[in-house]
DNA sequence: CGTTTGCTAGACACATTGACCAGTTATCGA
DNA sequence: TCGATAACTGGTCAATGTGTCTAGCAAACG
């Protein structure tokens, strides 16, 4: 199986993940090609989906909800994960969800602005109709921040 | 308390997350209001925390990294959580750790090839010698992919 | 061994940026 | 209610970057 990135992606990744508001022009200066060379890899990597967007990326912490907890929830099976997730979706607090091993289990990952309105937060979600049991585990301190870099090298090196 | 963010950086912030392409002017054009609004806003945004910021989003799946699994980690307690989290940055595959309530656990984002290279995640990350048990659930689906943009419109109205 | 693919290096018109400015609302505290 | 401070507007400027195109060259592929 051939890499889904080079090296030269790997450096270009990087560099975009460092200084991200460089542009084409100086990233290609700092990684010494030509600029169509940076313009068509950059293009190549997007098509591929190995990079999924420049969006901005949010801190919930600095919007208030500095309280992260997970989420287990038993849900009923007859019903299907789709309508659970469909609920979880209208609710803001709910970051992401994902279906798990274990019969009928979904985790999700919340954020409330305190410990009293992470209660609030869990009767929103546990008021749904198919969900039968929920037990949550609240997060203390963030001791690896969300990265996604190290691996692309690993891919690159080709683990 | 007053809210971090207005309705006006609620509508950037979400015009951004659509098309993170555009520039400022553009953007004050489809907002209507004049560049250097845009430009001051965005200046706070960044300022204050609420964007941490723009680089590119990866897709560990795109990467040849199509497992994803969450572990939790049973941790012996005289050592301190800080030697482990160490530990697991310096595996790539792990993406995020969290330290979570009852008695010395953490909880881990994880990524693998395949279920068998699973397998030699899980034992590079129990190979530590701090770490008393393990137990992995994988996930199977992805329900609600990660979001915070739901988050930045309630912060405004203030919930 | 010809063809395709990727990289280089340069060109061009055009749009955007960052840094200003003066003048005009809003907002808030006293 | 008034004054001061902060925020927004709408405009300028030079400098820079972008998108798009060219042609030449080298390596990889079948």
């Amino acid at each position: 199986m051939t890499p889904t990135v080079d090296e030269l992606d790997v450096r270009l990744v990087e560099l975009l993940a460092a200084e991200p508001r460089i542009g084409v022009l100086e990233a290609s200066r700092r990684l010494k090609v030509a600029r169509g060379t940076v313009q068509a890899r950059l293009d190549r990597l997007v098509a591929r989906g190995v990079i999924k967007g420049f969006g901005p990326e949010l801190d919930p912490a600095a919007l208030g909800y500095g309280v992260t907890a997970f989420i287990t929830l038993e849900i009923r099976q007859s019903g299907g994960h789709d309508p659970v997730a469909a609920h979880l979706a209208t609710i803001p607090e709910v970051l992401e969800a994902y279906t798990i091993t274990g019969g009928g289990d979904l985790l999700c990952r919340i954020v409330a602005r305190s410990n009293a309105d992470l209660q609030r937060v869990i009767d929103e979600i546990v008021s749904y109709d198919g969900i039968l049991r929920a037990s949550t585990l609240i997060a203390l301190a963030e001791q690896l921040p969300y990265r996604t870099l190290p691996l692309v090298g690993k891919a690159a090196r080709h683990g």
